[in-house]
DNA sequence: TATCTTTGCTTACTAAAAGTGAGCAGCTAC
DNA sequence: GTAGCTGCTCACTTTTAGTAAGCAAAGATA
C-alpha cells in the first residue's frame, strides 16, 4: 500500500469495471436524474439535458432499459404516448450519483474559486 | 418530485456535469485506482489494467495530470525514469471510487447471483 | 561485440461512437 | 389547411477509441 490515504484493495478495479460499464458515459447518469426530477417523456427529457441529442437519447434510454434501470411505457392513444421511468432499482445508484455531485460542486469551487473571490 | 426517493435537488445536473467531465470515461478512474495501489511507471500502468492501450494511457495521464489530480515527474538518468502519482487532491474522488465499486459488486451480484446460487 | 529486452511513449491506420440536420407518421390546435 | 408537437430514425460528418507497429536510449544476456 502506497502513501496514500487511499488504500483500495485489489478487488476494486473488478468492480469498479462493472459499474463503469452500466454507468460511464456523459449522458446515463444525467439521464436517469432527469426522470427522477420529473421528466418522463422523451422530448422533455431531451429538452432538460442541454447538449444531447435524440439520437444519442434514444440509444441511452435503450441502454437504460437493457440495464433494468428505467422501464419504458406505451400508451396506447391517439395520442400515443410514451413514458419512461426510473425503476427502483435505480434508486441503488444515488450513492454514486450523490458523490459526483458532491465532488463535482466542489471541483467547481476549486476550478472557480480562486478567480472569483473578493 | 416524483415517487421516487431520490428527490434529486434541481442543482444536481450541473455539479454532475462538471464532475463527468473530469472522470467519465472507462479509464480515468481505474487509472487513479491503479496509481494508488502501487502502479507508478507507465508500462507498470499499463500492465495493472487489462484491455488499456498505450495510447490511451497516455492521453489519459495527460488529462487527469491537467485535472491536477495526478503529478508526473521526471527523474533524469541514466536511465531516464518517468513516474507518476496521485495528488492528494485525488483522494476527494475517494467517495466516488467507493460508491462505484459497492455498486458495481452489487450489480454483478445482482446479474450473476440468480444462475449462480446454489 | 551482438542482440535481445525494457521503458515511455508516438505515429499511422481502422473501427466505433458521438454529434448534426433533416425528416416522417400520427395526431392536435388554430 | 397549415402549423405545431411527439417520438423517434436516417444519412452524413466529426470526434474518439482501439490496433499494430516502431523508435531512441539504456541494460541485461551471451
Amino acid at each position: 500500500m502506497p502513501a496514500t490515504s487511499m488504500g483500495h484493495c485489489l478487488t476494486t478495479l473488478p468492480s469498479l469495471r462493472d459499474a463503469l460499464e452500466v454507468v460511464s458515459g456523459k449522458w446515463k447518469l444525467l439521464i436517469l436524474v432527469a426522470l427522477a426530477t420529473g421528466h418522463q417523456r422523451f422530448r422533455d427529457i431531451e429538452r432538460s439535458i442541454p447538449g444531447i441529442s435524440s439520437k444519442v437519447l434514444a440509444k441511452e434510454l435503450k441502454d437504460l432499459e437493457q440495464h433494468q434501470l428505467i422501464r419504458r411505457t406505451v400508451q396506447e392513444g391517439p395520442p400515443v404516448l410514451v413514458t419512461y421511468e426510473v425503476l427502483p432499482y435505480a434508486d441503488s445508484l444515488d450513492p454514486v450519483i450523490f458523490a459526483l455531485r458532491d465532488w463535482g460542486k466542489n471541483h467547481r469551487k476549486k476550478i472557480m474559486g480562486p478567480a472569483v473571490e473578493a
